[in-house]
RNA sequence: GCCAACGUAGCUCAGCUGGUAGAGCAGCUCACUCGUAAUGAGCAGGUCAUCGGUUCGAAUCCGAUCGUUGGCUCCA
């Protein structure tokens, strides 16, 4: 297996570089930049003087099939710098990329018929080894990835062991794509974000609202059972507070233009912190208050570039399930543990075991006493470690104001998102002068930890819908059962069975029309709703209901008995 | 924001090289009362994203704007 992996990574790269040979071929004057292997397949940023478009893919995969066919083989050279210097004559982003190659590592080449590349390595036999591709997109794409450099044109492609794996390849890409959350949110009626109002502006409609309200009513219950208190706070605020939080210097960028209040300027918010600060500031608080755990469902606003907007997954309006917990250093080690154990449990309870963990560490730039960040640091890892999750280090990737651990959940076609996040920040205590009395009568600086659970609500719903396929269970579904009579003579039956449903909090719904059952039953499967009951002359008669599940097992059964078997499925999480 | 593609009825889509917009589903009305993934008939529904240009004539060609999608950068 791991053999096949490394295998399939060097089918890949290869595919790449036969690419950049095909475009070579087709396009004579090519700047090449580089071109790996990716999760399914390959890609290559060049420059050309010709904009690529799809339509572009057929003559390139027709030029690519004539390398393969050539069977050209793959050939590795080992050159001194100046020869390789010289061999990269013109092409200015591989020269920049030899000079990333340290002094005395090996400088190879790849040559593949008339094409010549700068190249680590390894390679396929020859191109003959190559069976199966298929070019998919084009994109723009910064040289290095950075904003300030030249773009260039970066074309993706698929490749596998065989044609027929790619076809499998591509199947499951279509697949995954039915799960996509704007498809399942636009065919369940969950929710719409409409260019009349603004982009990255969601509306829950009444189906996604009820999950929504499920799902906080969960989290509000969950925190009060962790010792939390819950806080409500003002969604703009004064220039002062936001100069003071440092957010007027640091994330002014992501903020809205301020709007005039009696003269004074006013910004939306984009972070509760400052909010909650406040709350602790108004009162003197002891050792003995802390810790204090304080959250809030708190929606922000921020400024997002048009290009990175994403369905739920990347707004500009979102409420996040922020808590702060302010305590002393003593204490802060069990604190983080617990915070980390909340967040996992959190998610499990909506079916995420598969939670990957990145821990962000000190920057060069950096606020906050070296002491502080190496125990709040150290905190974050054990907290990890006991938890027994994997995680990757990011060395010096935190914020400046604190290290932190961020969770990632990916999405139905493998894209990773930030759900949870776990902060410490040394800023805003230090900004706001936070203050506890010690044991000892002094003033002392709390700790201050920033964490979402879910991380938005909005991005949190976009992910478990494409966890779900749309099919969420018992104790999330907007829709649990949906009666259906089978002719109209049992209406006042289905009416009948749906009130004493709803009496016990089912949430439930009959199918009035007068249709047949096998068009009922299809509206109801489209709908992904759990259970269906129905109900025809047979159940009237021996006061019965026919409770048929979404994969269409059913069985006939007292009320009282399906009550309490969807009973015990709605009090199942996870 | 940058690169590329796209935007036709509530939804999914058709509309060839410019000649004045069409289907299925959904909706409404009527008939049918039926036992496990679509009963039938009829009706209604579109300033072809918006604005401007080319043309005798634009959904179709050109430009700008708005939005969406796939990436890059950035983040919950």
């Amino acid at each position: 297996m791991g053999d096949s992996a490394l295998d399939l990574e060097r089918l890949r790269h290869s595919t790449a570089h036969v690419m950049a040979a095909a475009l070579c071929r087709l396009y004579g004057d090519v700047q090449l930049d580089i071109g790996p292997a990716t999760d399914g397949g390959f890609y290559y940023d060049v420059d050309l003087p010709k904009r690529l478009t799809p339509e572009d893919f057929p003559a390139i995969e027709a030029e690519m099939a004539k390398i393969i066919a050539e069977k050209s083989p793959f050939e590795r050279l080992e050159v001194s710098r100046d020869e390789a210097a010289e061999m990269l004559a013109g092409q200015t982003f591989k020269l920049e990329r030899l000079s990333d190659i340290p002094e005395g590592e090996p400088i190879t080449f790849y040559r593949c018929a008339d094409f010549l590349d700068l190249c680590r390595g390894p390679h396929v036999e020859n191109t003959g080894d190559i069976r199966g591709f298929k070019l998919t997109s084009v994109a723009g794409s910064y040289f290095r990835g950075h904003e300030t450099n030249p773009m260039l044109q970066r074309i993706y492609g698929i490749a596998a062991q065989s044609p027929k794996q790619v076809k499998v390849l591509l199947k499951q890409l279509e697949e995954a794509q039915k799960r996509d959350h704007r498809k399942i949110g636009k065919e369940m009626d969950l929710f719409s974000i409409q260019e009349d109002v603004g982009p990255g502006l969601v509306h829950w409609h009444p189906r996604g609202a009820r999950i929504r309200s499920i799902i906080e009513d969960f989290w509000r219950r969950e925190h009060y059972r962790s010792g939390y208190e819950l806080l409500y706070s003002p969604h703009i605020g004064r220039a002062e507070l936001w100069a003071t939080s440092g957010h007027l210097d640091f994330y002014k960028e992501n903020m809205y233009a301020p709007m005039d209040v009696d003269g004074h300027d006013y910004f939306v918010k984009p972070m509760n912190c400052p909010f909650h600060i406040q709350v602790y500031k108004s009162h003197k608080r002891s050792y003995r208050d802390l810790p204090l755990r304080w959250a809030e469902l708190g929606t922000v606003y921020r400024y997002e570039k048009s290009g990175v907007l994403h369905g739920l997954l990347r707004v500009r309006g979102f409420t996040q399930d922020d808590a702060h917990i302010f305590c002393t250093p003593e204490k802060i080690q069990d604190e983080v543990k617990t915070t980390v154990t909340f967040a996992l449990n959190m998610l499990k309870a909506f079916g995420f075991d598969n939670v990957t963990a990145y821990l962000s560490t000190r920057p060069d730039k950096a606020v906050g006493e070296e002491a502080r960040w190496d125990q709040a640091t150290t905190s974050l890892k054990d907290a990890l470690t006991s938890e027994s999750i994997a995680y990757e280090v990011d060395a010096g990737g935190g914020a400046f104001y604190g290290p932190k651990i961020d969770l990632k959940i990916k999405d139905a076609i493998g894209r990773e998102w930030q759900m949870g996040t776990i902060q410490f920040d040394f800023n805003l205590p230090e900004q706001f002068d936070l203050k506890y009395t010690g044991e000892d009568g002094c003033d002392h600086r709390p700790y201050m930890v920033h964490r979402a659970l879910l991380g938005s609500i909005e991005r949190f719903f976009g992910v478990l819908v494409e966890h779900y396929g749309g099919k969420f269970p018992m104790w999330l579904a907007p829709e649990q059962i949906k009666v259906l009579p089978i002719t109209d003579d049992q209406l006042e039956y289905a009416d009948q069975i749906a009130a004493q449903l709803r009496e016990q909090d089912f949430r439930v719904a009959v199918d009035r029309r007068s249709e047949r059952i096998g068009a009922k039953i299809r509206l109801a499967r489209n709908e992904r709703v759990p259970y269906m009951m129905i109900l025809g002359g047979n159940e009237q008669e021996s006061q019965t209901v026919a409770l048929r599940g979404r994969d269409g097992e059913q069985t006939t059964m007292a009320l009282d008995a399906a009550m309490a078997q969807l009973r015990r499925e709605s009090e199942q999480q996870g």
